[in-house]
DNA sequence: TTAAACTTTCAGAAAATATTGAAAGTTTAA
DNA sequence: TTAAACTTTCAATATTTTCTGAAAGTTTAA
């Protein structure tokens, strides 16, 4: 599909819709995501009334979910001088983004499976030999595989500090 | 926790429960994920009617999730001879179980967003001209990170594949 | 053929998740 | 104080997602 001649207004309508069903495809939902694309997309802040208008959403839709992209990282509160209510703004820098999501996802996703290993794997079990052996190999490859994932998520970090890492990851991939 | 003395059965009925409820927290459902850790801790192929059984679910859903599994590249069906039904069998090896989430995820999360940035970028905004410098930096950065994604997920099929690049990585990170 | 053994589909039911909006709570200025 | 301006909460509702199971479809052996 080609474009041509869009209002501002529409290209930024268009990213938070598309942005707000994407999000559903990554675990989000809609309505964060739509709320993250609205500020992104504005260089200053916005009230809490303001998003409500934009992305026609309920006063406690709108405080539930800009409270969780504040816990992400991913927004932050503003006060204006002068002015009783609070703006919203979001962290416009890529590179600190993808690092404040990846140590969420970290958070939420590795953690519990590290839990879960280890839980697993103090237990002494009793059974068919090689179905045991199997089964404890399974808990040390995945074991292995969750500190390979943190690993890639350090040097992601890393990537993102140093221009000259970057290049380094581009040449060895 | 601390567990002594677990019947082989009840750590896997574990480890099947606890990577269902796991599933959610990365956007894959219940079932999928329960059937997945059964298959994962069986050395062999299973039945469709012994999955019913150990995870307890529907043949409809076991069909679909176990198909679902397929196309992710997780498990794979195998016929033994002289039998009439198929088994399932999951592919044991954590690098490539890894490698094929990665890249079913690049699918699905990342060339969605780079379809979405693409039509964007093609338009000719009209508007404030600040505001619109703002948008089209918002659109490159994301670009930028999607390659960087993209990458990423290149080095850790990488990184699979060359016990060097392994430890190069955790020597850098 | 046919019938038994097995797999797939899909409409409806159930469960999980997200959203609303009004009421309760909080802060501030006067 | 008080009341206006604003934020938060949460029970009820709506929406989305997942699951069931019976019916339809397919394959195979005889």
């Amino acid at each position: 599909m080609y474009i041509w001649g869009m209002k501002l207004e529409e290209g930024r309508s268009k990213f938070i819709q598309a942005w707000g069903s994407l999000g559903s495809s990554w675990g989000i939902s809609k309505s964060m995501a739509q709320i993250h694309a609205l500020l992104l997309s504005y260089p200053e802040g916005l009230s809490a009334d303001e998003i409500m208008e934009e992305v026609q959403l309920s006063r406690g839709n709108v405080n539930t979910n800009v409270r969780e992209l504040i816990n992400w990282r991913l927004v932050r509160k503003e006060t204006v001088l002068g002015e009783r209510k609070e703006f919203f703004i979001a962290l416009h820098d890529v590179h600190s983004i993808a690092q404040n999501i990846m140590e969420e996802r970290k958070r939420r996703e590795l953690e519990p499976v590290r839990r879960l290993l280890n839980e697993l794997k103090a237990a002494k079990l009793e059974g068919n030999k090689e179905e045991i052996e199997h089964f404890q190999n399974l808990l040390s490859d995945l074991a292995d595989f969750v500190s390979q994932m943190e690993n890639l998520t350090n040097l992601m970090t890393k990537i993102n500090n140093n221009n000259y890492m970057k290049k380094l990851i581009k040449a060895i991939s």
